[in-house]
RNA sequence: CGCGGGAUGGAGCAGCUGGAAGCUCGUCGGGCUCAUAACCCGAAGGUCGUUGGUUCAAAUCCAACUCCCGCAACCA
């Protein structure tokens, strides 16, 4: 990092200058002109001062003009497009400012090695981790030369804009290629929102593969969500997806397929076999499907690949029932045709495998071992060619690959696992305070005199008070969301005037209104507190 | 007008470089019995958020609107 930093020193794209901000001594805080509110630290809402701190700064706008013609000339270097536009009308149409790459302010970090005090804060050494692991500018490692340039970063749709701006500037200034891609993937949403206790929607990805395994759990996230956009995980569509593709279609069409070639040839099929037209679409549309799936996969669109692997596997499934191998093991003469039937469900399954492969490693290897396919046949290379499996391969029946899950039964199952962590973050006990400590707080009845909401918040409301104080006092509560502004005028209601006054959405507001909390269906609700309106203004609690 | 995503049969989604609405689950009926009560076939179910526009033709393009959901800023 350090040299990397020196050396875009050197040349000029590092540049030592002033970062000019408003500072809040208390918070130890900079803030720019935008983030103050109404001039005043949005922290603690006290008064900043002009103040500037010595930093190094990188030339970003200068690769602006490199970066758009990157993103003109390769359409797909950012994906999906949607993110590609978002960083052209969000960030390079306004104009790239130059990056601040230093701090003085602490110590902690790399520090600035030809200027004591700093440190390189964020960019230079976090991006640049990426061939800094691979051994560029350092005798560590050794393997910038093999894997760079990357073929493709994945990166949450939050950090694009890093990834996709910051990152390929850093890069040209170094003169180094750039990655050949930006895939910007979409969040995993728990039941259309955040986890939440009382929803019964935590998830513990430890507890699902403990359960499912790894394999499962993979193939879920892949074959569920279209890779590019959110997708809302529920345990169960998890289950209905092990029950309905692992169990139902792959699991019982490897587990029909060899307990059949056991059972009526003893593990070995015979040499002799009769092709029929019947096969060929099975036939074809295994010689074809690694072609397709190929080309969902360069298109990242895991989901569509997955699919059409498993298409495959429904047409293997329904292709039983058109031949009844049951029936045709009833004559001696229809056993040809009974052995090329196995065959060709064994070699489906085994090229099935290997394509299913990157998403369920062990689960593949298993089925590989029951098929008795050596690993000659199941590389990619060979899952384009029909009838590799020799035609006496030793084929044993094992354990059932994905056991079916009783959904009912396994989500009362989850919801237990799920609860004892619920129970760890049930609240402590409150610790006693002394009574002195309770008068420090000052709890007065307030008439509320006008109430108005704040404009641009959904929550706050403005209050203007009479505390029995000689003159009104303004409070600002959270409670928009339970209650209208007019329904409160005229109220009577309890607040507590001694809290420090705190800034919100550029207004004031000196202390607060009492409520009280509920649950309610997982969401809290707010019973602001009233009293009987005969109670006068600035009468105190005790 | 802070940024962004979304609105398609009961549920979850695909389709969105315009040309007869698809997938999975669920439901109902049937078939089969090799298999993990699995598999196969068939059926019901949608005026593709609303309104206007472009077009021979719009879920797909354009405009406006409504409603959801993230993020950000505020729950003292």
């Amino acid at each position: 990092v350090q040299k990397i930093f020196k050396k875009l020193f050197d040349q000029g794209d590092i540049y030592k200058s002033k970062y000019v901000g408003k500072y809040c001594t208390p918070c130890e805080s900079f803030w720019t002109e935008t983030q103050l509110v109404d001039g005043k630290c949005p922290d603690c809402g006290r008064e900043v001062q002009d103040a500037e701190e010595e930093a190094y700064f990188f030339k970003l706008s200068k690769y602006q003009p490199a970066i758009e013609k990157l993103y003109a000339d390769h359409p797909d270097f950012l994906e999906p497009a949607s993110r590609r536009n978002e960083m052209i009308n969000n960030f390079l149409k306004p104009g790239l400012d130059d990056l601040c790459v230093s701090r003085t302010s602490f110590k902690w970090g790399i520090p600035v090695d030809f200027d004591p005090g700093h440190v390189v804060y964020v960019w230079v050494d976090a991006l640049t981790n990426y061939i800094n692991a691979l051994g560029y500018e350092n005798d560590q490692y050794h393997d910038f030369d093999k894997f760079w340039p990357a073929d493709v970063h994945f990166v949450g749709k939050e950090i694009v804009r890093f990834h996709a701006i910051i990152w390929p500037a850093i890069l040209m200034a170094l003169n180094l290629p750039l990655p050949k891609k930006i895939y910007g993937h979409g969040w995993l949403l728990m039941d259309g929102g955040k986890m939440s206790k009382s929803k019964g929607n935590v998830v513990d990805p430890a507890i699902l593969t403990q359960r499912y395994g790894a394999d499962a759990l993979r193939y879920f996230l892949l074959r569920e969500f279209p890779f590019g956009s959110d997708g809302n995980f529920s345990n169960e569509a998890l289950i209905t997806r092990i029950n309905a593709d692992l169990a139902n279609d792959l699991g019982n069409l490897v587990s029909r397929t060899t307990a059949m070639t056991e059972k009526y040839f003893g593990g070995k099929l015979p040499e002799t076999r009769t092709a029929t037209p019947e096969d060929e679409e099975l036939v074809s549309m295994c010689t074809a499907l690694r072609g397709k799936y190929e080309a969902q996969m360069d298109q990242y669109a895991f989901q569509s690949a997955l699919a059409e692997v498993f298409n495959v596997i429904g047409r293997a499934n329904k292709y039983i029932d058109e031949n009844k191998p049951w029936v045709l093991a009833k004559t001696p003469e229809t056993m040809p045709r009974l052995a090329a039937v196995l065959y060709n469900l064994l070699e489906s399954v085994r090229i099935c495998a290997i394509l299913l492969t990157p998403f369920m490693p062990e689960s593949c290897d298993k089925i590989f071992a029951q098929i008795g396919a050596s690993a000659a046949i199941t590389d990619w290379a060979s899952a384009a060619t029909w009838g590799l499996l020799p035609a006496e391969t030793a084929v044993t029946k094992g354990e059932n690959l994905f056991p079916r899950i009783d959904m009912a039964k396994e989500l009362e199952d989850l919801e237990a696992a799920a609860a004892p962590a619920a129970e760890t973050a049930a609240e402590p006990e409150a610790e006693h305070i002394t009574i002195d400590d309770f008068n420090k707080v000052v709890f007065k009845v307030a008439k509320i005199l006008d109430c108005t909401a704040v404009p641009k918040s959904s929550k706050l409301l403005c209050f203007t008070l009479d505390c029995g104080e000689g003159k009104t006092r303004q409070i600002l509560s959270g409670i928009h969301e339970y209650y209208e502004p007019e329904f409160l005028i005229g109220k009577t209601v309890v607040a507590c005037t001694n809290l420090k006054p705190r800034k919100m959405m550029g207004i004031e507001s000196n202390g607060m209104l009492i409520s009280a909390v509920r649950e309610v269906d997982g969401k809290e609700e707010l019973h602001l507190l009233m009293l009987d309106d005969a109670v006068p203004a600035g009468s105190q609690l005790c």
